[in-house]
DNA sequence: GCGACAG
DNA sequence: ATCTTGTCGC
């Protein structure tokens, strides 16, 4: 938590789109073998087509914790990362950014260490209240906690529950909201975010097969 | 002390 | 995160 607090004083909460090109990130586990399987999917910044991929395998090394989730996933990424040829304008986590209780999340975290502008899009939530945005898709609502806002809520999709939004670094959040509504592919997370999900599920299951030898 | 709690 | 079975709506 110390680090967080330390760490939180280099965000940058400004900075907009739209980007070019968009990573997207995701991390799947093997309970079995302890295995985390990172999955970075690099598409164009209308989330139309994939440009590259890149995955990684690392023994779990720490637990997860509730708002210490970046300490857990944050080396299997770097390691994904370090694979690819090209270098994305902006990347979007699975997990809050500044929606977190010391405001240092997952998003902020890879922000900083990947030097990138990063945007935190996570499925439930962590900390702070809302109202329920309209059903229609577009629809956002404002993310509050101790008086301030610290995301969006966002209807990705018309009638399908809402995705949470917030800063990562170098973003300001109207631009973090612009840039998931842009990767809208169809289904309720961010296109970048979907595949790189689907990535990281293909190789965790190749893997598990490798192992229990079929051929 | 009790309940909540990203992935 | 992962697992499981049925149900719902387009």
């Amino acid at each position: 938590m110390a680090i967080q607090l330390k760490l939180r004083a280099r965000l940058r909460l400004d900075g907009g789109g739209p980007f070019a090109t968009v990573a997207g990130i995701d991390v799947s586990y093997d309970e079995a073998s302890r295995l985390m399987f990172a999955g970075v999917v690099v598409m164009s910044g209308n989330g139309r087509q994939v440009l590259e991929t890149a995955t990684s395998v690392v023994a779990a090394r720490f637990p997860y914790i509730p708002g210490l989730l970046s300490f857990r996933e944050t080396p299997a990424v770097i390691e994904a990362w370090t694979k690819l040829k090209t270098r994305p304008d902006c990347l979007i986590c699975d997990g809050h950014g500044l929606a977190h209780p010391r405001r240092f999340g997952i998003a902020c975290h890879l922000g900083l260490l990947l030097d990138l502008p990063s945007i935190g899009c996570a499925k439930s939530l962590l900390v702070g209240t809302h109202r329920m945005p309209r059903t229609r898709r577009g629809s956002v609502e404002p993310l509050l906690d101790r008086g301030e806002q610290i995301g969006a809520v966002v209807r990705t999709r018309h009638g399908v529950a809402p995705v949470y939004v917030s800063q990562g670094d170098r973003i300001s959040l109207d631009a973090a909201v612009q840039t998931v509504l842009d990767t809208f592919g169809g289904y309720r997370l961010p296109e970048p975010t979907r595949r790189a999900h689907l990535l990281v599920n293909e190789t965790r299951l190749l893997a598990k097969a490798g192992r229990s030898g079929v051929q």
